[in-house]
DNA sequence: TTAAAAGTCTATTAACTTGGTAGGATAATG
DNA sequence: CATTATCCTACCAAGTTAATAGACTTTTAA
């Protein structure tokens, strides 16, 4: 499950794609008209940034904005970012493979079948972007 | 992610599928086969037992084994019973489903993205028995 | 040039979850 | 009735999540 984080960071996130190109929007805002917690969301946005997804100004007139069009912010970079791995296995994750203790990966149907979920998700996730979110 | 509780649950379910119809097997086998500590597959085993998936027999000659034919246990149910919800959002859960909070599920583009991924995952995991993992 | 605006940073906290342990109660067998 | 093995209740340590507090820095504009 995603967690209530990720869940803030794609309504900021959203709310900053409906408003690009129109400037720096004020954190305050955003918590505001998506009652988010302002201070939780501060961090939130200050981590986004910090991977390179938004830009900010700072000083009367500033904010935060999206740095790349939202056509171009994938939804599965957005899940890697806050929430983590997209699969349901360390061993068959991409971004964060682990190796498997106790377990030969060639011979396990778990494994096996995990690699098909974790297809069938990125599939999807992959293949949207922010703007795919805005209806 | 899966939790740990889960994969022990896959390791221990799929080596009781193995001896099928053999008798039942002692917690101490499954764990030393397995590696998975004693104490903590007891509380796994009873928690399956209870919900139905196993049932057990005490005494000298006891153990665990399967109540059904492990081509008629879900992939799917066993991951629901011991990890929970396999959407990424409560929104979108078929069986731990609890409403969106702020947010209206008729125009939120990330709830129709996340009905998707729930899809494409239980069309896979709905579709997988114990019988499946066996390699 | 200085006050206000607004993001940045560090740190702390409470609640919850996870992974695991301890020890006795109960039931079946021979 | 002793042995075997599951059942049950409780507990604990570590980690994660969600959120808060407060001081600091940069920018702008009066």
């Amino acid at each position: 499950m995603l967690s209530k984080k990720s869940q803030y960071a794609f309504k900021a996130l959203t709310y900053l794609a409906i408003k690009y190109n129109e400037g720096p929007v004020l954190i305050s805002e955003i918590s505001k008209k998506k009652k988010i917690p302002l201070k939780f969301l501060e961090n939130i946005l200050l981590e986004l940034k910090k991977a390179g997804m938004l830009d900010s100004k700072k000083g009367k007139g500033g904010g935060y904005f999206l740095k790349k069009d939202p056509s171009k912010i994938k939804v599965a970079n957005v899940i890697r970012l806050v929430n983590g791995p997209i699969a349901m296995l360390p061993c068959v994750s991409l971004y964060f493979y682990e190796r498997c203790k106790n377990c030969d990966e060639k011979r396990c149907g778990l494994h096996d079948m995990m690699i098909e979920v974790r297809d069938a998700s990125l599939n999807i996730l992959e293949n949207r972007t922010l703007k795919d979110l805005l209806v």
